[in-house]
DNA sequence: AATTCGGGGCA
DNA sequence: TGCCCAGAATT
C-alpha cells in the first residue's frame, strides 16, 4: 500500500483534478487487464495494490521502448516551451509529415514569443497557409501578444497559466508543461486514446465528455509520475508508431503481454466513438476578375471555413449550375453591373475539394471586364502579380499554379 | 452535449 | 470511400 499512497499523495500535489476516488470503470478495467478472472468488485479491490505495480511496470516498459524507437525530430532537441509550443499547436490533428516544413519556416522566422507577438496576423497566417485549422495561427498569435502583456514575454510554467492562453487545452498545456518541465499530467490525444482503449479493452466512446473524463483518468494512473515528460512521449509515439488504427503488429508491441483487447482478440475494435462524421455539399463559384493588369480579393470572415484567408469574388449557390446559370444569378448580376462585355474563360470546372465535413464542388472563371463597377468597390483590388503574396486557402493555391503553368506552356 | 474548424495519407 | 491525425472553441 506504501507505494499507492505516496503516488496518490503526489499526484494530489501535482494534479489538481486528481480525484481521490477510484472510479468502478478503472477498478473493472484493471482486472481486465491483469488478465484475471474477478467475480466481484471487492474481489477486484483487493487486488488494486498489485496493479499499481503493474502499472508501474507498464509505464517503465513503454519508456524502455521509446528510448528505443523515437523518432529524431526537431522540437525534440529543444527544451524551450515556445518551440515545444509551436510544434504541439502545428501537430493538432496534423501528421507529423504533414506539419514538419511548416514548424521550421515558423520558428525561422518566429523564433520566439516577441517576435510573434510584433507581426502582422496576415503574415501569421501566411505561414500557416495551406495547413489548415487556421483558427490555430489566429489563437497563436494573440497568445504570443497575451504573453508579452501578462507575462513579460516570458512563457509561463504553471499549468493554469498556460491553458488559460488561447488555442490550449487540456492536451497541449499537458505536453508542454510535462515535456518541458516534467509536471506530472497526463496528456490524452487521439494515440492516447487508442493506446489505453486497448490496454485496458475499455469501451467507453472516446468523443463524449464522460470519455474524456475517464480516459484521462486512466491515463494518470497509468503514468509514472517521476517521468511524466518521457511516460507522454512514450505512449503518444507507440501509438504513432506501434499501436496503430488498422492493423497494428501487435507481435512486435511492448506492452503485448499486458494488453486486454490483444488477449482477447479484439484489438480492432477500440477506441469505440460515438458518431460518425457527416458531411453537406457546397457548390462555388470563383471568379477571377481581371482588368487593366489587377484582380479583387476578399477576406473571409467569422464562423465559416478559412477565416482570416483571402479569395476570389465568390457566389454560393445551393445547387450544382452552369456558367448559362449563374450569369441569371442576382449575385452574379450585381457583381458585374455596369462592367460591360465580359470576356470569359471557364478554367476549372467541377473540381472537388474534400474537407473533413464539407465536400466542395467548385469552378473557376476568369473574366476580362471593360470597366469597373461600383460592386467591386467592396472588394480589395490587388495586382494580379501580387495574389499570391496572400494567405489563400488550399484550393485558390491550385488554381493560381494552374494559371502560372499555362502562361509558362 | 453536439458541432465545426482543413488538409493529407492510408487501406 | 471512410477513417484518422501529438485538439480547441463555440453554441
Amino acid at each position: 500500500m506504501q507505494i499507492y499512497s505516496f503516488l496518490f499523495k503526489w499526484k494530489k500535489n501535482c494534479q489538481p483534478n486528481f480525484k481521490k476516488k477510484v472510479s468502478l470503470q478503472f477498478v473493472r478495467t484493471v482486472y481486465v487487464c491483469s488478465n484475471q478472472l474477478v467475480a466481484s468488485f471487492e474481489e477486484a479491490k483487493k487486488n488494486r495494490m498489485s496493479q499499481i505495480e503493474n502499472e508501474l511496470e507498464t509505464s517503465r516498459l513503454l519508456r524502455d521502448w521509446y528510448r528505443i524507437h523515437k523518432r529524431e525530430l526537431p522540437w525534440r532537441e529543444s527544451s524551450d516551451p515556445y518551440i515545444i509550443w509551436i510544434s504541439e499547436i502545428i501537430l493538432q490533428q496534423t501528421r507529423v509529415a504533414q506539419g514538419m516544413d511548416y514548424f521550421l519556416r515558423f520558428t525561422e522566422r518566429f523564433p520566439d514569443v516577441a517576435s510573434l507577438a510584433s507581426a502582422e496576423e496576415d503574415e501569421v497566417l501566411k505561414y500557416w497557409q495551406g495547413l489548415g485549422y487556421y483558427s490555430r495561427a489566429r489563437n497563436l498569435h494573440a497568445a504570443a501578444k497575451d504573453i508579452m502583456e501578462r507575462f513579460g514575454g516570458i512563457f509561463p510554467e504553471r499549468y493554469e497559466d498556460v491553458i488559460s492562453l488561447k488555442g490550449i487545452g487540456e492536451y497541449t498545456a499537458a505536453a508542454i508543461v510535462s515535456f518541458v518541465w516534467n509536471q506530472p499530467y497526463p496528456v490524452v490525444d487521439g494515440n492516447v486514446f487508442r493506446v489505453l482503449s486497448r490496454l485496458f479493452a475499455v469501451d467507453t466512446p472516446i468523443d463524449t465528455p464522460k470519455g474524456k473524463k475517464a480516459f484521462t483518468e486512466l491515463a494518470g494512473l497509468v503514468m509514472d509520475p517521476r517521468y511524466a515528460g518521457q511516460h507522454n512521449q512514450a505512449i503518444m509515439e507507440l501509438g504513432a508508431l506501434q499501436c496503430v488504427p488498422q492493423n497494428p503488429d501487435c507481435e512486435a508491441c511492448p506492452l503485448k503481454g499486458h494488453c486486454a483487447a490483444y488477449g482477447a482478440g479484439d484489438v480492432q475494435i477500440y477506441p469505440v466513438k460515438q458518431k460518425k462524421t457527416r458531411t453537406r455539399d457546397r457548390y462555388f463559384h470563383y471568379l477571377y476578375i481581371i482588368y487593366k493588369g489587377k484582380t479583387w480579393l476578399s477576406r473571409r470572415k467569422g464562423k465559416d471555413i478559412w477565416e482570416g484567408l483571402y479569395e476570389f469574388p465568390l457566389i454560393e449557390t445551393d445547387k450544382a449550375m452552369d456558367f448559362a446559370e449563374l450569369q441569371t444569378t442576382d449575385a452574379f448580376r450585381r457583381l458585374f453591373a455596369g462592367a460591360g462585355r465580359l470576356n470569359v474563360s471557364a478554367d476549372l470546372q467541377g473540381v472537388k475539394h474534400v474537407l473533413s465535413h464539407q465536400i466542395l464542388y467548385t469552378a473557376f472563371y476568369r473574366i476580362e471586364i471593360e470597366r469597373e463597377g461600383d460592386a467591386l468597390k467592396s472588394y480589395l483590388p490587388v495586382a494580379t502579380d501580387d495574389v499570391e503574396k496572400y494567405a489563400v486557402p488550399r484550393l485558390i493555391h491550385i488554381y493560381l499554379e494552374k494559371l502560372e503553368g499555362n502562361l509558362s506552356e
